[in-house]
DNA sequence: GTCTATACCAGGATAGAC
DNA sequence: GTCTATCCTGGTATAGAC
C-alpha cells in the first residue's frame, strides 16, 4: 500500500550490525569501560553482548552465571570486568542502548506525514521491523523488566507507555477528524502493543509456521483497519 | 449478549479459593508431601504457595531464594522441605495444578453449544475470567516457562498451543459455515491469545486505568467480531 | 511437625601474574 | 589487556533437637 515500509528496505536503512551498535555503546561509555583501544574493545564487547543476549534469551538473566557467559563468549571472567563493573551494570549496558535506537527509529518514520491511516501503518510496521532486527534486545527487555535496578525499571515502564501513547495519539487524531470509527483508543493502543510484542516473544511459534514479518504485519493491519473502518456498530 | 458469561457468576461457580486448591494439591501429592494431617498440611501449603506466587511475581522464580520464601510465608526453611523436595519440585507443585484447572474450565463453558459466535464469546470470556481469578499462576507460568525442567517446559508449550487451537477451531468452523469472513484463522487465534495474555501480564496498567475485566472482554469481543463480520475486504 | 544450626557449593567479584 | 587463582557471600539442602 502507499506509504508502506518494506522490511528489506528498512533493514538496509537502519543497518544495525552488532559491531556498529557496540561501537556506539563504547563511545557512550568511555567512563565505564576500562579498555583504551576502540578496535579491541568493540570486538570483545560484541562477543560478550552477543553471548549474553543468547544466554539471557535461553535461560533468563538471573539464571545466567558470569562463568557461563565467559565460556559462551570466549572472554575470561577477569577480562569481562574491564567492560562492566557488575552484573547489573552489564544489564544496563545491554538495555540502555536498545531503547535509544527504537525511539529514534519510530519517530523518524512518521515525521512529516499527516494522514492518520498512513501514520498508523508506518508506525506499526516500523515497530515490528525494529523488533525483528533487534529481537533479542526486545525479548530481554520484556522478560527481565522485573529484575532491573529501580532506575532501569522505571525507564522500561515509561518506554512501554511511550510507544503505546504514540499509537493512541494517532488513533485519536484519526477519530477527531472523523476518519476512524469511535472506539476506546487506549484499549486499542494496548491491543496493538500486545500483538507487536507477541511477534518477538513467540518467535518459535511463528518461525515454525513460516509466517514472515511482513505477513504478520499485513495481518495486523488488516485486523486493525477493519475495526477502525467499521461504521455499523457504534 | 445472549449466552454471555458474567464475571461475578463465573467467580461464584468455579469457587477457586486458595485453601480449596491446596486441598486438591495435597490429595494429589500424598507421595511428595511428608505431612500426614490434612488440615495442618493444607494450612501450611496455602501459606507457602501464596507467598511463593507473590515473590515469583515480584522478582521471578530464579531470584526468589528459599530464605526469602521462608520469611515471607512464616514457615521455616526446614519445615518447607516437608512439602517439597527441591526448589524445582516447588515449581512443579505450583505449575501442574493451574493447568488442570484451566482445561477443565475452558472445556466446560462451550460443551453443548453449537453457534460459533457464542462459542467464541464464551471461550474468550472464560479464558479471561480464569486468568483474572488465577492471575499469579498465569503470570508465573508465562514468565517462567524457560526455566521449567524439560518435562514441564514441554507441557507449557503444548498448553499454549492447545488453547490457541481451541480458538482456531471455532474460527474455522464459523468460516466453513459461511458465518465468519475468510481470514487467516491461525493468526487470528494468535492475536486473541496475545490479547488475553496482555490482561494478566500487564495488570498494573489496566488497574491504573480502572479497566475492569468485563470492560476488557467487551472491547476484545467487539474488536474481533467486527473483523469477522466485515464483508468489504476479502 | 517445626524449628535452628550447619554442611556444602555456586556465584559474583577481585588480585596480581603475565 | 587478558588470564588464572582465589575470596567470600549467600544459595540450596539436610541433620537433629525439641
Amino acid at each position: 500500500m502507499d506509504g508502506d515500509i518494506r522490511f528489506s528496505t528498512f533493514k538496509r536503512d537502519v543497518n544495525l550490525t552488532m559491531v556498529e551498535i557496540c561501537r556506539e555503546i563504547f563511545r557512550n561509555n568511555s567512563g565505564g569501560i576500562k579498555i583504551q583501544k576502540e578496535e579491541v574493545a568493540v570486538r570483545s564487547l560484541a562477543k560478550i553482548l552477543e553471548a549474553a543476549l543468547r544466554l539471557c534469551n535461553r535461560k533468563g538473566f538471573a539464571s545466567m552465571s558470569l562463568r557461563d557467559l565467559s565460556r559462551e563468549s570466549g572472554v575470561s571472567l577477569g577480562a569481562m570486568y574491564s567492560y562492566f563493573s557488575s552484573k547489573d551494570d552489564l544489564l544496563r549496558l545491554m538495555q540502555g542502548h536498545g531503547r535509544s535506537v527504537i525511539v529514534r527509529i519510530l519517530e523518524g518514520v512518521i515525521s512529516g506525514i499527516d494522514d492518520p491511516w498512513i501514520r498508523l501503518r508506518r508506525s506499526i510496521q516500523a515497530h515490528l521491523y525494529a523488533s525483528e532486527v533487534l529481537q533479542p534486545w526486545f525479548y530481554l527487555s520484556y522478560m527481565e523488566t522485573r529484575n532491573f535496578p529501580a532506575d532501569e525499571f522505571k525507564k522500561a515502564l515509561e518506554s512501554e507507555l511511550y510507544t503505546e501513547r504514540m499509537f493512541v495519539d494517532i488513533i485519536m487524531d484519526g477519530q477527531s477528524r472523523g476518519l476512524f470509527r469511535p472506539a476506546d483508543a487506549e484499549l486499542l493502543g494496548s491491543a496493538i502493543k500486545s500483538m507487536l510484542q507477541d511477534w518477538y516473544l513467540k518467535r518459535w511459534k511463528y518461525t515454525a509456521r513460516k509466517v514472515s514479518v511482513e505477513d504478520y504485519g499485513n495481518f495486523m493491519l488488516g485486523f486493525i483497519e477493519s475495526y477502525l473502518m467499521d461504521r455499523e456498530i457504534s
